[in-house]
Parts: structure tokens; C-alpha cells; sequence
RNA sequence: GCCUCUGUAGCUCAGUCGGUAGAGCAGAGGACUGAAAAUCCUCGUGUCGGUGGUUCGAUUCCGCCCGGAGGCA
């Protein structure tokens, strides 16, 4: 009767509790979480991307969470590759899989269906090159040339936006073909969504985000930074451009002291939350939650059966 | 007690030779198709400490009062 695949997904920005929620969700319904979080990914950033602990996990299998070395490359593409082999594994079963995490462009890349050209991976040494060429002539030289090439694609790009810049050259130095051209294929997703955010008053939120930081100092966010660098990766490589890792290894260099490095991660990641609240806020099937309600979870699990099982 | 400096946006401060004011930070909104915890765009009205006076007109000049800082005793 069905043809979508119906999923569930958790999100909220940072310190809204999806992960609490989440397991409360996955073990009544006796399934598995999908992680869609971009940080979580990597193993050993532990205190600093608040990874679940097993207990957290409560027994729930969570997937996609803890599989990369730190200086491993991943990208959108991937995400959703793996999201979706996961989504299917899980539903194969005849479970209904959650999804749980706040990375805006990966859960809803996963969720729209949308096709990524095998053709046009990363290509690192252009990048490098582009960059590079922004360094020395300025954006103003990239911008130029993307205008030639892919005029559609330089209106919607503000020509301060290097990295995108040089994404879309990129694309079209390695296939030919134009970012609008790429962009231009739609697909209908395969799946149904039921979507629920975690929405906090935002002096609430911010105020929750102001204790975890210190919790993360007070976890031992800076051994835990030491010890990754002691592991030999470099402070530039992926996973350390994260909020709470950049910074504190600016801390260990002496640029600043420690209640500074402490006020900077929180500033970051209250920016942060409010550009997660932006991607949310895009979808208007979402379900707000009101955090202070006291059965969240039952509410959920009410609103998925009355839509999935109703005659 | 006397003298000097000072009080302007949530914070730090600029400015108006008298015509009701603007930067940085904080904050807010938005964009986002292989770096996304990244990257980028937009947004500044506030009893100019209070109160009298001079003036067509005072946040600006003058008097007094109330905060704050420093100096002399």
C-alpha cells in the first residue's frame, strides 16, 4: 500500500537532547538509530562532538557513528550513500528507522532522494590549486571565470563565497558539465519522513549550550585534544575543524587563555545552533516538540501510528 | 570636603565647532547539492544620566543634582 519508505527523524540543534530522545524513541519501537551528524563520525573526538556513551546508546544500535580516523575525507555524498544502505537494511525488517542528528545538509540530502554524480567527486589537488589561485589574484579572478563558464550558477553565488566557487568550477572541470546543469535533475525521494524538531526558547537553548561547554572542559575536552594530536594527526585535517577542537587547539598554541577559549566554543556553537534552527525551519513538514512537555516521546510514536496505520 | 576626568545601542567606545547620532563586538534573519560543527549574504531609534537655563532649536553650551573613575587633603 505503501511505496515510500516511511523514517523517522529526530533533529535540533546542538544541546536540545535529540540523543536522549532519540533512544527513548528507537527502544519503544525496538529499532535502530542512523546517526546525521558530521562530527560523530569520527572516532576518538569524543567529549568535544558529545558522542552517546554505551549507556547513552541504551542498547539501541546506533550506526554510523565512530568509523573514521580523524583525517578521513567524507562528504555529503557519502553520508547519503551510507544512510541509505542503512535505511534500507533497517526497514527491510520492518522496522522504522530513526534517524537522529543536526547536520542540516546531510539529513536533508538524505532525505530528498537527491542523486550525486559518481563523476564528479572531490578533487582535492583543484581545489588546492583554485584556493590558491583566489590567494593570489583574488576571489574576483574565480568569479570570472565561473561566469563564463556557468553564468546560472554565479548569479546564486556571492563572489565572497570561495569555497562554493571553486565547488562549482570543480564540477565543471571534472565532468564537463555545469553545476546547473547537476543541479538541475530532481528526483522524487524515496522516502516518507516523519519529522520532529526539538525547539527550545532561544535563551533556553543558549543557556543549555553555555553548561555543556564548561561540562566539555570539565570531561577533559583539552586532553582529549591533546591526545589526538598526540596520535599524530594534524591539527588542519577534517575532524579538527570542528567547534571546541579548532579553538582549543589555538588554547594549546598560547593564542589565548583558557575562560577566553571557553567563551569563544560557546559563542561558536550558539552561531552554530542558530544556522542548525535555519535548516529545520526550511521544511514545513516539520513537528515542532515543546521540550518542556513531559511524554515527548509517546507523542511521537501517537503521531507516526495515526498516520501509518489509520484505515 | 576640594579639584580633575567621565556618563551616548545589550557591551566597548566614536561623534555632533548647537539642527535629535554611528562603528566594532554581542545579537537577529536568511542562503546552502561531494569541505557543512564549513562557507557566505542581510540587518543599527537609542528618554545621547536627571533636571533647570540660554537659544527659533540642546545629546552638544552654562548651572545644579545623581552615578562612576582618579588626584589632593
Amino acid at each position: 500500500m505503501y511505496n515510500k519508505i516511511p523514517v523517522l527523524v529526530i533533529c535540533g540543534p546542538t544541546a536540545s537532547g535529540k540523543t536522549k530522545l532519540a533512544v527513548e524513541v528507537a527502544k519503544a519501537l525496538k529499532t535502530e538509530i542512523i546517526s546525521g551528524d558530521s562530527i560523530q563520525i569520527y572516532r576518538h573526538l569524543d567529549i568535544g562532538s558529545a558522542k552517546p556513551t554505551k549507556e547513552e546508546m541504551g542498547g539501541v544500535p546506533h550506526h554510523m557513528i565512530d568509523f573514521l580516523e580523524p583525517d578521513v575525507q567524507f562528504s555529503v555524498a557519502d553520508f547519503v550513500e551510507m544512510g541509505r544502505k542503512y535505511i534500507d537494511q533497517i526497514s527491510r525488517t520492518g522496522k522504522i528507522p530513526v534517524i537522529a542528528g543536526g547536520t542540516g545538509l546531510y539529513i536533508s540530502s538524505l532525505l530528498s532522494g537527491v542523486e550525486f554524480d559518481a563523476k564528479a567527486p572531490a578533487n582535492p589537488a583543484l581545489r588546492q590549486q583554485l584556493a590558491e589561485e583566489a590567494q593570489k589574484r583574488g576571489n574576483g579572478a574565480l568569479y570570472q571565470r565561473l561566469w563564463e563558464i556557468d553564468p546560472d550558477s554565479a548569479t546564486k553565488i556571492s563572489p565572497n563565497d570561495t569555497k562554493r566557487l571553486i565547488r562549482a568550477i570543480e564540477i565543471y572541470e571534472t565532468t564537463g558539465k555545469t553545476k546547473s546543469e547537476h543541479d538541475a535533475k530532481q528526483v522524487e525521494s524515496p522516502y516518507m519522513p516523519f519529522l520532529f524538531l526539538i525547539d527550545y526558547p532561544r535563551a533556553e537553548l543558549y543557556e543549555r549550550i553555555n553548561k555543556r561547554v564548561d561540562m566539555m572542559f570539565e570531561a577533559g575536552l583539552v586532553s582529549e585534544v591533546l591526545e589526538i594530536l598526540k596520535m599524530g594527526y594534524s591539527p588542519r585535517c577534517a575532524a579538527m575543524q570542528a567547534i571546541g577542537y579548532k579553538e582549543t587547539v589555538d588554547y594549546l598554541r598560547g593564542l589565548c587563555t583558557l575562560p577566553e577559549v571557553k567563551e569563544i566554543i560557546k559563542r561558536s556553537t550558539r552561531r552554530y545552533a542558530k544556522r542548525q534552527m535555519t535548516w529545520f525551519n526550511r521544511d514545513p513538514r516539520i513537528v515542532h516538540l515543546d521540550p518542556y512537555q513531559s511524554s515527548l516521546c509517546e507523542n511521537i510514536l501517537k503521531l507516526v501510528n495515526n498516520c501509518l496505520y489509520r484505515d
